[in-house]
DNA sequence: CTTGTTCCATAACGGTCGGTATATAATGTG
DNA sequence: CACATTATATACCGACCGTTATGGAACAAG
């Protein structure tokens, strides 16, 4: 109960990094959403057997879950970095970008893992779905919280609804991501931004 | 090759509507999407076999197709009104306010059909995918003329991109089944659109 | 009636799904 | 060395997938 850092391994070590493993599983998901990747699949991009998996993350689900956690880390940190913008304005065009970056870039699958492994719904897969939503719902609060102080320091028009415009930034980034999935180039995906940042209201 | 309306029906007849057992099989896709959608899901809630529904409509594949149809007939015909509003902006409210009405009501399953069928990528689904991304641009391209038109009718400010506004509006349109799917309730949805048309741009 | 045609019902096809039992290989410990 | 422990590799499990073959039931035409 003291020391468990160092673990002591006793056994046969693996032959794989555990943490490059997940990283290729994540790929898998983002590529295919949580019921379109099989297991051959995430086995086959993780260099491991099925064994070896099962050992490793548990089961499908709690890959999955331990994926969303690094997804959510490595990509969406974007995400924290707007709030720290010092204008609503500039939070809203931090954001956005970043999500053409990350959801619309060359090197990663396009479009958002949460959404596309929650938008198809097998009955099992409700438990990841409930995930993607509570995340998102709790990401959702700290931005309505950022335009609200963005209202009381005048930065948004008073007659503005802090969580409509929320709402509205929201659908933007998902709008962004769907577009992204479903082939739009960068260009449009910058023009969808630039016009929506002509729209922003000023203060 | 003359007259075929009547059909002369030979054998024996079947014992169910075509277009009934197709309305019961668009809600299952809607709201399993076309991966979720088992063959057993839908021959239960069209009250057939698969022998029938194989020699009535094909495949799964071609039966989404027909179901597709029939979604974007009877489901999606606001898009088509929305273009003969008088004002952009009022054109863009029919499409939001419409959006709420058939991917956040009660009596369907919420969310959009094309975009939850399209989003989860079996390898198998790919001509799903295309065939929604297909009808996607060239319902949005009747938007983009219907956009230049307000420009040049001074309905909507010059400087204002009438591309980047349709990708915007998509986006928001896109924004609302996702959240309604998500769970968002009708109030959400009507802030979210309530908040985008103070931000519309005025004439 | 028979014949031809079309539909319905059962049952099965090969294939893939997520998950696992079994046996063996590789390590630390005695 | 033996032994416990852990990882790997192979092969397999039952369940479900989309699809279809088979056999009988219901109709029109001859």
């Amino acid at each position: 109960m003291e020391q468990d850092v160092i673990a002591a391994p006793k056994g046969r070590p693996r032959e794989f990094c555990v943490d490059q493993a997940l990283a290729s599983a994540l790929h898998v998901f983002w590529a295919k959403g949580y019921d379109g990747a099989s297991m051959t699949d995430l086995t086959e991009a993780m260099g491991i057997t099925k064994p070896s998996l099962y050992a490793a993350f548990g089961n499908k689900e709690a890959l999955f879950h331990k994926a969303l956690d690094l997804y959510e880390q490595e990509k969406l940190e974007y995400g924290r970095a707007a709030l720290e913008q010092p204008t609503a304005r500039k939070v809203a065009e931090f954001y956005l970008r970043g999500a053409i970056d990350v959801h619309g870039g060359t090197d990663d699958p396009k479009g958002c893992m949460g959404l596309i492994s929650s938008l198809a719904c097998s009955p099992e897969a409700e438990s990841i779905k409930a995930d993607v939503v509570r995340r998102r719902a709790s990401s959702q609060r700290l931005l309505v919280e950022r335009f609200e102080r963005a209202k009381a320091e005048g930065d948004i028009p008073a007659h503005v609804d802090a969580e409509g415009l929320t709402s509205v930034l929201y659908a933007l980034l998902q709008g962004i991501t769907v577009q992204a999935g479903a082939g739009a180039t960068r260009a449009e995906l910058e023009r969808l931004v630039d016009t929506s940042m002509t729209l922003w209201p000023s203060a």
